[in-house]
DNA sequence: GGTAGACCTGGACGC
DNA sequence: GCGTCCAGGTCTACC
C-alpha cells in the first residue's frame, strides 16, 4: 500500500471540499460520514484502476491506494490536487466576504472550493446529467453510467471507474439511452464523448486556459446539452465565479431570501448577487440562505 | 435577441 | 390504479 500526504494552499478544510456541493454523492465517488473518508475508482492514464482513499491530513490530505510506480505517485498527486482544489486561492474573496454577514463564515471555514472529478469529461457529463431532472435521478443516470461502462476495480470488479470518452464513444446513443436510462440526454454524451475521443474537443486543455471568462463560456456553450445553468456550473469547477447557475434551486432559495417565497425569475437571482462581480458564483453558493433556517 | 413547445424519466400528488 | 405535473434546463423553430 502507498500513502501520499498532499499539502494545501491555506486556509483548507477537508470537509468543506467534499461537501461543497452534490457531487460527492456521484458515482464513482463515495463519502464515509463515520470515518470522514471519500473514496474515489480512479483509471489512470495507463488504463490501470485503482481505488483512492482520501482523508484529512495536517495541512492538507492523506491519499491512501494501491502500491504505485513513481509516475503514477506522480499522476495521483496531480489528479488529487485538481479534485480538491489544493492551489486555489481564495483571498481576495475572503477580504470581500467579511463585509457580509450572510458570507462571515466562509473564511473560517475555509470554503470556496468545490469537489471537482479528476477529468473535465466526467464533470460535463455529471452536469449534463443534473439538468431537467431530479437530483435523485442524476445519482441514478450517474451510477448506471459507470456501472455500465467504467472498468472495473481488480479485486472487487463491482466497484468502476467513471468511463472514458472512448468507452461511450464506442456505444451509440441508443445503448446509452437504454442501458443507462439518462433519456433525452443520451445523443448529448453521445456526441460530446466521440468529440473528446477523437481528439476534436480538447476539454481538459480548457483546465489551464487563460482565456477571458467570456470566452471560455462560450466554448462550454457549444457543446450540446450544456446551456446557460450548465455553463456556469463548469466555470465554477474551472475557478471562474463570473456568472451564476441559475436553476430551480436557485430561484428557491433567493425567492425566500428577498422576495417573501413569491415566484421570481433569473433577473432576480441576477441582480441579487450583481455586486459581487468576479465573485458572483461564490457569494451565491456559499451564501447562509435564509431558507435554511426556515422550517421547510 | 427573445420565447413557446417538446423532451426522457420516474417520484409525488390528486382523484 | 391512472393522469398530470415537474424537477439542480436545453434545443429548435419561429418571430
Amino acid at each position: 500500500m502507498t500513502t501520499l500526504t498532499i499539502s494545501a494552499r491555506q486556509p483548507f478544510s477537508f470537509l468543506s471540499v467534499v461537501n461543497s456541493h452534490g457531487w460527492v454523492q456521484l458515482a464513482p465517488f463515495n463519502f464515509d460520514k463515520g470515518t470522514e473518508t471519500l473514496t474515489y475508482i480512479l483509471r489512470l492514464s495507463s488504463g490501470r484502476v485503482l481505488d483512492l482513499i482520501l482523508l484529512a491530513a495536517p495541512g492538507g490530505v492523506r491519499v491512501e491506494t494501491d502500491d504505485l510506480g513513481p509516475a503514477e505517485e506522480d499522476e495521483i498527486s496531480r489528479t488529487v490536487a485538481w479534485m480538491l482544489a489544493l492551489d486555489q486561492d481564495f483571498s481576495a474573496f475572503y477580504a470581500e466576504a467579511r463585509k457580509e454577514p450572510k458570507l462571515a463564515h466562509v473564511e473560517a471555514k475555509a470554503q470556496g472550493r468545490v469537489l471537482r472529478s479528476p477529468t473535465l469529461f466526467e464533470d460535463v457529463v455529471k452536469t449534463i446529467l443534473t439538468t431537467n431532472t431530479l437530483w435523485a435521478a442524476t445519482k441514478r443516470m450517474t451510477a448506471n453510467l459507470v456501472e455500465q461502462f467504467g472498468d472495473p476495480l481488480p479485486g472487487d470488479p463491482d466497484r468502476k471507474a467513471f468511463p472514458t470518452p472512448e468507452r461511450l464513444a464506442a456505444s451509440t446513443p441508443e445503448a446509452l439511452k437504454n442501458g443507462t436510462r439518462v433519456g433525452y440526454r443520451a445523443p448529448y454524451v453521445h456526441e460530446l464523448a466521440v468529440r473528446v475521443a477523437s481528439g476534436e474537443l480538447d476539454l481538459e486543455a480548457l483546465k489551464g486556459f487563460d482565456l477571458p471568462t467570456p470566452e471560455l463560456r462560450k466554448r462550454l456553450l457549444a457543446i450540446k446539452g450544456v446551456g446557460a445553468y450548465a455553463a456556469a456550473n463548469l466555470l465554477m469547477i474551472l475557478g471562474r465565479y463570473d456568472f451564476l447557475p441559475v436553476d430551480s434551486w436557485a430561484l428557491k432559495v433567493v425567492s425566500h431570501e428577498w422576495h417573501d417565497g413569491q415566484p421570481i425569475g433569473k433577473a432576480e437571482v441576477e441582480s441579487a448577487f450583481e455586486r459581487w462581480g468576479a465573485f458572483k458564483g461564490l457569494a451565491y453558493w456559499f451564501w447562509d440562505w435564509a431558507y435554511f433556517h426556515q422550517e421547510k
